[in-house]
DNA sequence: TACTAGATCGGCT
DNA sequence: GCCGATCTAGTAG
């Protein structure tokens, strides 16, 4: 029996609005269960995404097959693919018909790393400092690493494949908020929130 | 360290 | 056709 496993994340976490969860997010544990092997990485950075108002979300122009997902209730996976190179990965958030979602941009590997640095660098000798800080630290990173891809479009966070773990809370004052990386449109909005001084963020 | 370009392709105008 | 919620390797300073 594991006593000091937490908890995987409710419904109620993620249904909320997505600048109240954004945040919240940091310090939250990402499992990806892959059949035989697990993966997990503490959240240190996430970009908040709101086609009601934010020219840069995917659902800023309306419903199409590949942002249904995100048009859906909170705690499901929005996974899409982009550049022509990479998958990213989001959090829906909020109630259904609103089209929010945070972008999951960095995170710590705490668990799988050996599988991590394959899936990275199709080597399975160890990773030295320089690799270990490259592993996930970018959004394109993280699924490369984790192995998600379109298959797991759509998960429900709920289930037993790719999840949330519970943590305590990130004080607000650990936390920076700055304009996301990469967006041309709406890129005033300071919706882009890291861990201060975690070395595993995508840039400083 | 900082900037530039190339890869590469699905989605949408 | 055009462009992107990216990454990497390359060059210049």
């Amino acid at each position: 029996m594991k006593i000091h496993s937490s908890s995987k994340l409710p419904r109620e976490f993620y249904t909320r609005e997505v600048l109240e969860v954004a945040p919240e997010l940091l310090g939250k544990y990402l499992v990806k269960e892959n059949g035989k092997k697990t993966f997990k990485g503490k959240i240190v950075e996430v970009e908040a995404y709101d086609g009601r108002i934010d020219q840069a979300a995917h659902t800023f122009t309306g419903r199409t097959p590949r942002n249904e997902i995100m048009f859906g209730e909170g705690g499901y996976f929005y996974v899409y693919f982009t550049y022509g190179a990479h998958y990213c990965c989001n959090i829906v958030t909020g109630k259904s018909g609103e089209g929010t979602a945070v972008l999951i941009r960095a995170v710590e590997p705490v668990e799988g790393i050996e599988e991590m640095v394959l899936n990275r660098y199709k080597k399975r000798s160890a990773a030295g400092n320089k690799e270990l800080y490259n592993l996930t630290s970018g959004p394109g990173k993280v699924c490369q690493a984790f192995g998600i891809d379109k298959r797991d479009y759509g998960l429900d966070l709920t289930g037993d494949v790719v999840y949330l773990l519970d943590n305590r809370q990130i004080p607000g004052e650990k936390i920076a908020a700055t304009q996301r990386i990469g967006v041309t449109r709406s890129a005033e909005l300071l919706w882009r929130f890291y861990i201060k001084d975690n070395p595993f963020i995508s840039k400083r």
